[in-house]
DNA sequence: CTTTATATTAAACGAACGTTTGTATAAATT
DNA sequence: AATTTATACAAACGTTCGTTTAATATAAAG
């Protein structure tokens, strides 16, 4: 049984600043390296802290995990519960809540990277965790699409969203790798209502509403 | 020096069957644990071979990684090479390439799986790989939009792409468990056509194309 | 002040890690 | 046939892993 002292609730407010940076530590490395390839001792000397002190907090390395992507989706769960109610037509809906959702992931990268690369792995303590939110998450989705839910499925439109919303992110090592270093393209601050506008009119939409261009 | 023997060109047509065991193994358990949650002892006891036959065949594991990974950059270069040639205009090469992407996605999922989560990682060995063939699929990408490009940043695009077209195997063992039994709606043979439409005219489009329902 | 609760620590546990080495066997070449 | 090359293997190397334990320090409560 592992001794975990406070409630596992993350980085929630009143959490005290060791605890505070074991979380912050590991959102970093996992991010950076996976979570697999990320090593306790390597955690716990970028933290500033003794390597037992992580165990203490988060009661496993796994505990860390689970803290992180429930964070991950309380966030997420709170952007769509914004955006995705009124009265609003779906296609309104939807432009909003994906922009938020990009606005979302372009602050918290690093949440996003974790709980993505950790989506598709079967690991059965998480796999469930995961399944758990993602039907909360449906649940809105669906409310939210009314009358459209009918027509296109919320397993297509759900990832969808998500994929798109994320694809930046998810390239981002290899794309500022990959394309020339004066290419300051990645630092767009249109970036989620471009994503916005792909998503509700596709590609056809962002030619039409950039005819006069905004090439890197 | 590891002492690699044949060349290192994954599944090549003339692979013997120990080594193509090893790859095989090696792409089932990447994809469901993750590159680095697999050991080497898992696979060679899975593939049936000595653990220093993964070595002798491929030099390291992470050579085994790179094999696999170039196996899926080369497969993405063919599928683009062949859906962006020729004089079409933009949005119909772009259809049809999302829509083979994603048909290759769908008999390949394991592939994409790796790939995709192994790329936002920062591994030095394994980004420069990342980013060199990431700069010759942006070259394809480019001159398949053709004027377009200048509208709407290659950057976005070819993520985006992808990001769509992998959203849904992304998310399949968490749809599995989170979908109700008997909505088989994750088998459907038109998710190609669904998220072309989707890429090429937004959800709009889509929602005008499925006016009777596709409902799970 | 004493007692209780919380936080931190060094050391250790038991296991696992990827890689290397030397050897045996099979296949190919001379 | 002898020699060379290719394949496969067991054992070992040196290291690292996540977790646990027991002790200690510090803070809070009585």
């Amino acid at each position: 049984m592992p001794k975990t002292k406070p409630e596992a609730g993350g980085a929630a407010d009143t959490t005290p600043a060791t605890k505070q940076a074991v979380y912050d530590t590991a959102v970093r490395l996992f991010a950076r390296n996976g979570f697999a390839a990320t090593g306790m001792r390597e955690l716990s000397r970028e933290a500033g802290v003794n390597l037992a002190t992580v165990n203490y907090f988060y009661g496993s390395k796994k505990g860390l995990l689970k803290a992180i992507i429930e964070d991950y989706f309380q966030d997420i769960f709170a952007v769509l519960t914004e955006n995705l109610a009124g009265g609003d037509p779906p296609d309104v809906k939807l432009r909003r809540n994906i922009a938020a959702v990009a606005r979302y992931f372009a602050t918290h990268t690093d949440k996003l990277i974790i709980a993505l690369t950790e989506l598709p792995h079967d690991d059965p303590d998480i796999t469930e965790f995961k399944a758990e939110r993602f039907r909360r998450i449906s649940g809105l989705l669906q409310s939210g699409l009314g009358d459209a839910a009918a027509h296109v499925p919320v397993s297509v439109i759900g990832p969808a969203m998500v994929g798109l919303a994320a694809s930046r992110f998810l390239f981002l090592p290899v794309l500022q790798k990959a394309l020339p270093p004066g290419s300051r393209g990645l630092g767009g601050e249109d970036y989620p209502e471009m994503i916005a506008e792909l998503f509700i009119n596709g590609f056809n939409g962002l030619l039409a509403a950039h005819p006069g261009g905004k090439n890197d």
